[in-house]
DNA sequence: ATGGTTTTTACTGCGTC
DNA sequence: GACGCGGTAAAAACCAT
């Protein structure tokens, strides 16, 4: 029985008998505890897991030598600018000079000015026009535009953006749209972060259908080897508490009633959701600041139905607890 | 596609304000 | 009588295979 029952959540399970595998090596993530990865392309160590860039540039892009005044910098420097993650391009396309200088310091002429005028305009155009560029900026831009609508913060939508350029490299794009790729990584951004937020959420603020976003956060874990564990119900008790403006004790309670659930194995195979806003109303009634079923439904978007369900298994989880 | 599970929908009965 | 709550049955959604 339990068998069938604890296929759908549980996954939790074998991550943390893995955790505990692996955490006696040196490469754990910091987070999320996951394994370490280096990505000796772009120089950084990242982290299977959540997508967190630990170390960044772990070769020093800066000159090896000392230049005493900037003839001697001229002279020595044989390398541009040092790439950054935060422009589109990491700062590594063709850049034209400005000064109307030829490759010697020496003045151009007028023709060429204008002509290296006229290169200038059609690079600065090519250089955003290459097409995974194009669809970089636009994800990025409609990452940061729902993350804010969905009052994410900022590490969420830098590791958001992470999964994105992952996704992008390993051509993950062809045949799925850069709207859906941008959602279903900052879905995943989110649960990282342990701030979660439901599909139905997702779907407000995207432009792209609820099927989509999850088909396409599916294929995007999978492709990328994510692991992401089942949202933590008690990442949703805090948001559901202030949405009913209730006490800080109500949380608390709520939280220890789900603690209490997990040693029990109550919560194996249900939604965290449902869980989560059960806690919250069991909690209510026990600190006497009652609300009712239907507001909690309404906040949490589950129905009354599964929070009376998952009420009861959560009282009784709290009768057999013996210290209590 | 299928089978097994959970969640939702819809409806009903009970007690209270 | 409206409302909150509890329960049930059937439908729908979901997930792993």
């Amino acid at each position: 029985m339990t068998d069938t029952t604890t296929r759908r959540y549980t996954r939790e399970r074998d991550e943390e008998e893995n955790e505990q595998s692996t955490e006696d090596e040196t490469l754990v993530c910091p987070e999320c505890g996951g394994k370490l990865a280096s990505d000796s392309e772009h120089g950084e160590t990242v982290c299977k897991e959540c997508g967190l860039v630990v170390e960044e540039d772990e070769i020093d892009p800066g000159p090896e030598w000392r230049a005493f005044d900037s003839k001697e910098k001229d002279e020595k420097s044989r390398v541009g600018a040092p790439t950054t993650n935060m422009m589109h391009d990491k700062g590594l396309s063709t850049n034209i000079g400005w000064q109307d200088k030829d490759a010697y310091g020496n003045a151009l002429s007028s023709r060429q000015r204008e002509k290296m005028q006229r290169l200038r305009t059609w690079n600065e155009r090519f250089r955003t026009r290459d097409s995974k560029e194009r669809n970089l900026k636009q994800a990025l831009g409609e990452i940061d535009r729902m993350a804010s609508a969905l009052g994410l913060p900022e590490n969420v939508r830098e590791t958001a953006s992470v999964i994105y350029r992952r996704a992008l490299e390993e051509d993950l794009l062809p045949g799925r749209s850069i709207e859906g790729v941008a959602t279903a990584s900052l879905y995943a951004a989110a649960r990282k972060a342990g701030t979660p937020r439901s599909l139905d959420e997702l779907t407000t603020v995207s432009r792209v259908e609820k099927d989509e976003i999850a088909r396409t956060y599916r294929y995007v874990v999978r492709e990328l080897n994510l692991e992401i564990k089942p949202a933590d119900p008690e990442s949703y008790v805090p948001r559901f508490v202030s949405d009913l403006d209730l006490s800080e004790e109500v949380e608390r309670r709520a939280r220890q009633l789900l603690q209490n659930a997990k040693q029990e194995g109550v919560h194996s195979g249900k939604s965290p959701v449902g869980l989560a806003a059960a806690a919250v109303y069991a909690s209510s009634l026990l600190t006497n600041e009652k609300v009712t079923q239907s507001e909690v439904s309404e906040v949490a978007n589950i129905s009354e139905v599964t929070i009376r369900n998952r009420y009861h298994e959560l009282l009784e989880a709290e009768e057999s607890v013996p210290g209590l």
